[in-house]
DNA sequence: GACCAGGTGCCAG
DNA sequence: CTGGCACATGGT
């Protein structure tokens, strides 16, 4: 165990943003959460605008977290309806984090019809089983692109993944071989990294949304899931509509940020309506 | 059982 | 371009 450092924060709250579903492998421990920056192992903690992290690890844990987003000023570009102004009032100190690349890819690929706890569980089995274990808490690193192209499907099977694993083992081969190289997307174009995504196999342009706004920083992509796609019918555009029309108003509407809003539309309605759903039982890791 | 989950790929019209 | 359907698995 090393020494732990701290450092005053504000507006942000790694309890929410880490349960808002961007990312799936930290793990409560404590007053805590144990986890991994690439295969760094972690243990951050909050108390109030204490932010307690291991000692040595401030750059890394700051990139990581992003505080260097001006969420104030990033919040300001919302547009100011009722449904975004609730969002914004239920999700103070909520961040979108900048995940590694590869991790953030695969982990995305085992998401397609997975509930948020499921593609958590998916995750830490698949590093447990495959990734490096990084210290005596237990938290292993998501396996390189090399080491799941090496496996057996039958063997990535037993992580649950269901139809996904052939798409993630695929996907793994193509960057193992070097047909894609991830780094390079950095420096292209929203679409044109869009595109390159798109043509991995189990990569959509959903997935492929999220990749670029976890993981790219690409702030102003709209994701759109089931429940975004809800929320744009229900609360903004009154009525079922095809998917140009979803693409094209979240686009037009959202502003520079329109990204970053439309996690905060996802986790309010995802989180109130699972507290809708509580009634004394005992699911949900959302936090309020 | 039916229905749903941070979808994708493929096929017919 | 659009709608329809299969695809694994686990939870209400």
């Amino acid at each position: 165990m090393g020494d732990i450092a701290s450092i005053r924060v504000t507006d942000f709250d790694l309890e929410r943003t880490l349960n808002s579903g961007q990312v799936f492998h930290w793990v409560r421990s404590g007053n805590g959460f144990a986890g991994a920056i690439g295969d760094i192992p972690m243990f951050v903690a909050q108390e109030g605008d204490r932010f307690f992290f291991p000692k040595g690890s401030r750059r890394l844990v700051c990139a990581y977290f992003a505080l260097d987003h001006e969420l104030t000023e990033i919040i300001q570009t919302f547009p100011k309806d009722d449904t975004m102004q609730a969002a914004v009032l239920f999700c103070p100190g909520l961040r979108i984090i900048r995940q590694p690349i590869w991790e953030c890819l695969a982990t995305f690929i085992t998401s397609a019809l997975k509930q948020v706890r499921h593609i958590s569980a998916i995750s830490l089995s698949i590093r447990k089983r495959f990734g490096i274990r990084l210290g005596e808490s237990g938290v292993c690193s998501y396996p390189e692109p090399v080491v799941l192209a090496k496996l057996e499907l039958k063997q990535l099977l037993e992580c649950q993944l269901g139809f996904r694993a052939k798409n993630l083992l695929e996907t793994a081969k193509r960057i193992a071989a070097s047909a894609v190289d991830l780094e390079v997307l950095k420096k292209l174009p929203t679409e044109e990294a869009r595109t390159i995504l798109c043509e991995l196999p189990g990569v959509g342009e959903k997935i492929a949304n999220c990749v670029l706004l976890f993981a790219y920083e690409r702030l102003d992509v709209v994701p759109i899931d089931v429940w975004i796609k809800r929320i744009l019918e229900t609360d903004y555009l009154k009525g079922s509509r095809s998917q140009a029309e979803l693409k094209q108003f979240s686009a037009d509407y959202f502003g520079p940020y329109a990204g970053y809003a439309q996690q905060y539309l996802f986790h309010h309605r995802r989180a109130t309506s699972m507290l809708r759903g509580l009634k004394g039982s005992s699911a949900g890791h959302v936090s309020t």
